[in-house]
DNA sequence: AAGCTGGCCTACT
DNA sequence: CAGTAGGCCAGCT
């Protein structure tokens, strides 16, 4: 018990579920405990690429339907459709909370996260806007916290972006970044959002 | 535990 | 406009 961690040693199941939505697959994970979501995908092109990821992160899963619905949700916000979901269907407990070992990386990180829920469909806000609501200058670290996102799509970090309005970076890549804004309404030329 | 590394920012070409 | 050097700061090894 006093070891040290190695990659299998707190073999914590999780259920995955996984649905299709034209030729993107996209998964949920959920801890039977909790029955809270511990992960979400972003969409793969191929079935394979999407196990991958889900086998390289998660050393044990069982694959099950009944999360499907959750799934179905996560497309719609994927297609432009309003969030449908609460906080407090994710699991927000910290890597370091007590023994727990949570999705989220630290407290900065859930802060972030946190404000980041609430920027509503259509509009964005910058990694500066972000950090200067929790009374910091780290926006640096706002782009780190948003990289770690457990919960992409939920947690809408697609509506981040540079101080100068031009994208930024995304976990899917910019082209989805792209996209995404563009199905929720917002305006995008080149690479610059156009804000009013 | 002292660097290192970013989904960044600003000021400059 | 576009590109970039240097600065920032929290987390991570």
């Amino acid at each position: 018990m006093g070891k040290k961690n190695i990659i299998n040693s707190n073999p914590k199941k999780i259920m995955i579920s996984i649905c299709r939505a034209d030729d993107l697959f996209f998964a949920v994970g959920v801890s039977p405990e909790t029955e809270k979501i511990v992960r979400i995908f972003l969409p793969q092109s191929g079935r394979e690429l999407l196990d991958e990821q889900i086998s390289h992160e998660f050393t044990h899963f069982e694959l099950t339907e009944k999360y499907n619905e959750v799934v179905r949700n996560i497309i719609k916000i994927y297609q432009g459709q309003k969030n449908e979901f609460e906080m407090d269907m994710l699991d927000l407990s910290t890597k370091k909370s007590g023994k727990q070992t949570g999705p989220v990386s630290n407290d900065f990180d859930l802060k972030a996260l946190h404000l980041v829920f609430k920027i509503p469909r259509g509009e964005v806000k910058t990694y500066k806007e972000v950090a200067e609501s929790m009374e910091s200058r780290a926006w640096r670290a706002v782009g780190s916290a948003m990289a770690r996102n457990p919960f992409p799509l939920v947690i809408p970090c697609h509506r981040v972006v540079r101080s100068d309005l031009n994208l930024g970076n995304y976990g899917g890549g910019v082209e989805m970044k792209r996209e995404l804004l563009k199905k929720e309404g917002v305006k995008i030329k080149g690479q610059r959002v156009i804000r009013p």
